[in-house]
DNA sequence: GATGAATGAGGGTTCATTCAT
DNA sequence: TATGAATGAACCCTCATTCAT
């Protein structure tokens, strides 16, 4: 990598730490340049604004958590869960989706709060995400309808009911900051499973 | 009122719009003062500087939280509710969630964004907030119990459904803006609701 | 004394010692008033502004010097002194004047400090002060050349040393926060004064 | 000297020439700013805050007193005067000292006036001049037995005597702001010395 | 006569941004 | 290219002062 591209690096990861931590409007451009260890006339040598800069991060979160977060590993699970039961399959994708969620929560977590305070910025982000988000929810809605007998809109309820298990668990977790030990949150997620499973009469 | 008490109920109003559309960093003084028809001077003259006038709002929005959203009208359900079957009890209990939810979306946004980035305020809103929140948890659990003859880690797994349910809402509307149609959520609820019903075998 | 009166000379006192502590610039209205137990709106029925209190108080300063410092007890000790050795008569002036610049400290403490900074202050400070002073200190040359027969210049320098010897003690002790043992003043007056006698020939 | 260096020391100038004309608390960052003909903002790049420029002064006038008012010319006197009477080494003291409160004067008066009102101040300042001070006046009283036959305690009493004197013209200058003639300074140390020459029979 | 309520003007301080080197 | 140095604009906050009651 050139040094100019790593440098341009290490400002987006500092401003993503830092944005993540304290907001972007209480993230001033001379914490990211020290963070980043250089001056902040630099800084925006490489982005014209703040602004450019935050947009160049959500941009970068967006990319990663659309690749990385809603589809690519799916199909993966798609493939690996062709012989799986309904429930065994759901019980992967919350897993997995967890799991991904973990590692980019500091991307996440600044798209969702800084698109409340930037219409624009909202508009470019639904128009990238929503698509995505939609089209991976139909695609898990159509693999149970494959894997059982359910009505479409049962299976739209059941897709519904998984991504709002998902959103709890990242509440609880990143947004209240209430640590959950492994246990408890496999536990959680069985009890869901199991409403889940008794209403496709799986056992 | 006296007058005083209006000036201060104005500031803190305004402070609550301004805060909930632009955030606290991004929100000033001399916006809120204006938004309040007041002077700067006056508005440091009631609350005695910025981050005290955040704590005030962050107050009443936990206490008009926790006895309009959380608790109270629950019990005016529980009452009505003994006639209900148990899918129809969960139908009233999210869409008034929904509505109060709606009513008071502006502080229980600022409560959730700005405890991100003040950590005393996390103590402080989750040591309140927690307890309620798992009480009327707990009450919903039993109610459903007593209703249907299901084990206690499903009563548990369909009351954590519900919340996620509502949270889905609350995130396509509020963070994400999605607009929906009434009708959209209702078949929402009901795709929802046929999910819960069958796992409770209730009909 | 009347209500009013009393008010104001509640007033007087809170500025004095708040000035005298803090300084004038750094001393608030709303701090005097506050002392005085009274609102800010009422300190400035007694004094149309901030200014017109400090030169109340200097004035007052001023009268309470002059009277109680610098002359009037000072011909007490003239009658008294008729039979004083010179020395004796300088040992007299020197442990009186410390007593009373001990007592009036805060207001020779803001005149002196305040005349610095308000030119208008300075010229009616030093119209009141210089002459009153003069005419002392010509007081005491005219007695120590009655009880001796040293000559005039002799006179002025032995005055200008007794002067000189109490700012000296005034700075140790006011200024600079030296605090000295009644034993060590006492040594250090015996000190002075014996050079004294010795150039006086008086032993 | 780097621009920088040089930006430093203007502010510094500046600071020293309004803080000794207006007081500290009376001095504005922005009169200081414009006064060192750059911005505000510069300003604070250069002190973090108005205290912190205000500490850097009194150390920089700390460090010129002491090195310059209370020693280094003392040395300088103490070989030059090996062969000059008693009272003509006292005159030389004195009249160097004259010349050196006038140059330093403005220095003086912020630290005398400014550790009344900043404890922290106070001890540091007087931890630092005490000592020098007393190791300075304490050389004078040890040169004076040299060159003459007196007593201990006669060399402290003349000593004082001495510092006093240079105080009064101090007072009467700087504080009051009585202007003399130089033909009046000089008569007036003359009376005083005769005093001394007496004191030690010198003549 | 006293005060509760309000404020314009200004204070210290920070910020994103620029520009000469 | 990278940065040291600088800053206008704005921020939070305080102050002496006013005025209706």
């Amino acid at each position: 990598m050139k040094k100019s591209e790593k440098t341009k690096k290490k400002i987006i990861e500092s401003a993503i730490k830092l944005i993540s931590q304290y907001g972007y409007a209480a993230t001033t451009t001379a914490q990211i340049a020290k963070e980043a260890g250089i001056s902040e006339a630099t800084l925006f040598k490489y982005f014209k604004d703040k602004e450019t800069l935050l947009r160049e991060v959500i941009n970068i979160a967006l990319i990663q958590i659309i690749n990385f977060v809603a589809l690519s590993p799916l199909k993966e699970n798609i493939k690996k869960s062709k012989d799986l039961k309904a429930s065994e399959f759901l019980r992967t994708i919350i897993n997995e989706r967890l799991e991904l969620l973990d590692k980019n929560f500091d991307l996440l977590k600044i798209i969702l709060i800084e698109i409340q305070y930037n219409d624009s910025l909202k508009k470019e982000v639904t128009k990238v995400m929503v698509p995505k988000f939609c089209k991976t929810k139909g695609l898990v809605e159509k693999i149970l309808m494959r894997k059982t007998d359910i009505s479409k809109s049962m299976a739209k309820g059941i897709t519904r009911l998984v991504i709002g298990t998902l959103l709890t668990f990242l509440y609880q977790k990143y947004i209240l900051g209430l640590e959950m030990s492994n246990e408890e949150v496999k536990e959680e997620i069985e009890n869901v499973l199991n409403v889940i499973k008794k209403s496709i009469e799986e056992e």
